[in-house]
DNA sequence: TTGTACGCGTTATCAC
DNA sequence: GTGATAACGCGTACAA
């Protein structure tokens, strides 16, 4: 019987208490048991047990150089499409055997570069970002340091890394087909701005140009969604226009969509008669009104496959590869917003 | 064959280039920098900027102990609230100069037993969970060896450990005051199986003793959420009972509150004329009908108050201290759900 | 099959 | 102020 001590039990402790050597412990727990005597593998299974062993990461990532952990940074954690994709990640990474570290950036520059200092001084094994400042210099760096790196929609083209994300072109294309199926041929395009996010750009870009093709008239408010007034002028505005065709917001992502539906919710609008359409599916959608079409992605698809990134570039030995990119397809799911 | 792409650099490495010793480079980064001489400093930040260096934290917290994560152990990452409180225990964090390492179980026990031995194995200075299964025997033995423990909510009769959560005994007076105030008489409790968490378990017994001071009428519907048709059948033979008195029904969080609404959705239920209250505050409440009542939780204080526990558990010596608890208040957002 | 010795990158303890 | 050296816990040649 032995005392329970407050320290962490060591691998040489154990290996005293079964008495057998270091080695041999480690052996135990590398999964190479099978080349121990059975005798051997029930003591040192035995007084494990006893200390409470656990092989401690720190010091076997420091020898072998492997952390064995990835790490993410989130632009938004309170965003269930982030969590979604996460949670993608989370699972792929468990199959694997590896840990994740999440950090949250809260959309703000400053804290993703220190968070990205943060997951490099863990020496992560490969790094999984959607997150949003111009971190190029950083990230390059990280890259020839051989380190893999997967880029969530986000497209930097300063860095090599693989790209995962939603086929936007095909994306947009779906959407505004379905509303000029419904009819509705007068459209308002909400999104936050831009800025260096490529997806936003890339969707804004689709939406112009497919506005055009199908001769629908097409609008665009770009502007930080807190704004609650300047959003709801611009929305009362649109709908106030003399018009003959019936008018449709179309969101460009799940914030997008819950700012829309409380302006026309504070409007007085009624969800068909004014179109809304929104890319992300959120469990509350089919329950205002009569229920709000979405285009929802394939989250937890595109976060095993960000996995699946980075254990194929590390094991082709990084950056002699070229970058890639995976796109996945939107499905629309019909409701009663985009009924008249 | 060479390797291509070059390594992380090491301590010695930038001690070499910038003509000084380890220990100089180590103090320089570990906030002893006025210790140092003006020329050694600038010196050994031109050496470490050229090499892209950052100090290894596996390495360090092998020498000193402190790997420098928090734990945290999350029975369902895809609950809006659980993500709240994790932002607010990351925030803690992060002014404390800690990274945190989520881990999240799904409900599963398995699952939660892998990934506490894990987060043990990283040798985290403190583990935040709200988790599911019974291990005390794990946390037990974690508690000895000296790692600080606080349970979100759950508590476990047998660990010593902080527990951080809602007063749940006021929070349903709370709301068992504004249904009997807006006229309601006879009620309905949704709620998964308490099971081995005390909070379910907490919120049902003070139900049924709040029904009863109450002179209420009350029922009670413990089952899991996924099953819809049971979900339905209960709620509609609750509905379609005869009686007096307006009825309502209580959500004891927030997915039984998605539950309920979804239900009384395709039940074709008016809310209001039939009341809703559900505990947890959730994006998209004032947008269902006519809003949905709630009570929300100061999320953000309950995780910085976790945090909060664990650092102070570890600065007085951990075990010595008798177990805490923190109790936070609930506030009641009324809406239309409630209003007949 | 099992044991020994060394190195991983860092910090702490001394000496200068 | 600065530098040499010994741990920290583990993996792994290599020896037995």
């Amino acid at each position: 019987m032995t005392t329970p001590t407050h320290q962490h039990a060591t691998i040489l402790e154990v290996a005293r208490e079964a008495g057998a050597s270091k080695t041999s412990v480690s052996r135990y727990f590398s999964g190479e048991r099978e080349r121990l005597s059975p005798n051997l593998q029930t003591s040192i299974a035995a007084a494990a047990q006893r200390l409470g062993y656990h092989p401690n990461r720190m010091a076997s990532g420091l020898k072998g150089g492997r952390s064995r952990i990835i790490g993410m940074l989130v632009a938004d954690i309170r965003n269930p499409f982030s969590v979604a994709v996460m949670h993608g990640v989370e699972q792929a990474c468990r199959e694997r055997g590896l840990s994740l570290m999440v950090c949250n950036t809260d959309n703000d520059s400053a804290l993703e570069r220190e968070h990205l200092a943060l997951l490099t001084s863990y020496r992560v094994e490969g790094l999984v970002m959607n997150a949003v400042g111009s971190l190029d210099r950083e990230l390059q760096a990280l890259v020839e340091q051989g380190t893999p790196l997967v880029l969530l929609e986000r497209e930097l083209s300063q860095v090599e890394a693989e790209v995962v994300g939603l086929d936007n072109a095909r994306a947009l294309d779906l959407a505004l087909d379905h509303l000029q199926a419904r009819g509705y041929g007068e459209l308002l395009y909400l999104s936050e701005p831009p800025g260096l996010a490529s997806p936003r750009q890339a969707r804004l870009t689709r939406f112009q140009q497919g506005v055009a093709a199908r001769a629908l008239a097409g609008e665009v408010h770009c502007q930080t969604l807190g704004e609650t007034e300047s959003l709801n002028r611009a929305i009362g505005n649109f709908l106030a226009r003399p018009g003959t065709l019936p008018k449709a917001l179309l969101c460009a992502n799940g914030n997008a969509t819950l700012a829309a539906t409380r302006a026309l919710h504070s409007l007085g609008a009624r969800l068909g008669e004014t179109g809304l359409l929104g890319i992300d599916e959120l469990d509350w959608c089919e329950l205002v009104g009569p229920g709000i079409t979405t285009l929802a992605q394939p989250t937890e698809a595109i976060g095993r496959a960000a996995v699946e990134c980075l254990m194929r570039r590390r094991d082709t030995g990084g950056r002699t590869m070229p970058a890639r990119r995976v796109h996945f397809q939107a499905s629309l799911i019909p409701r009663g917003s985009t009924c008249r």
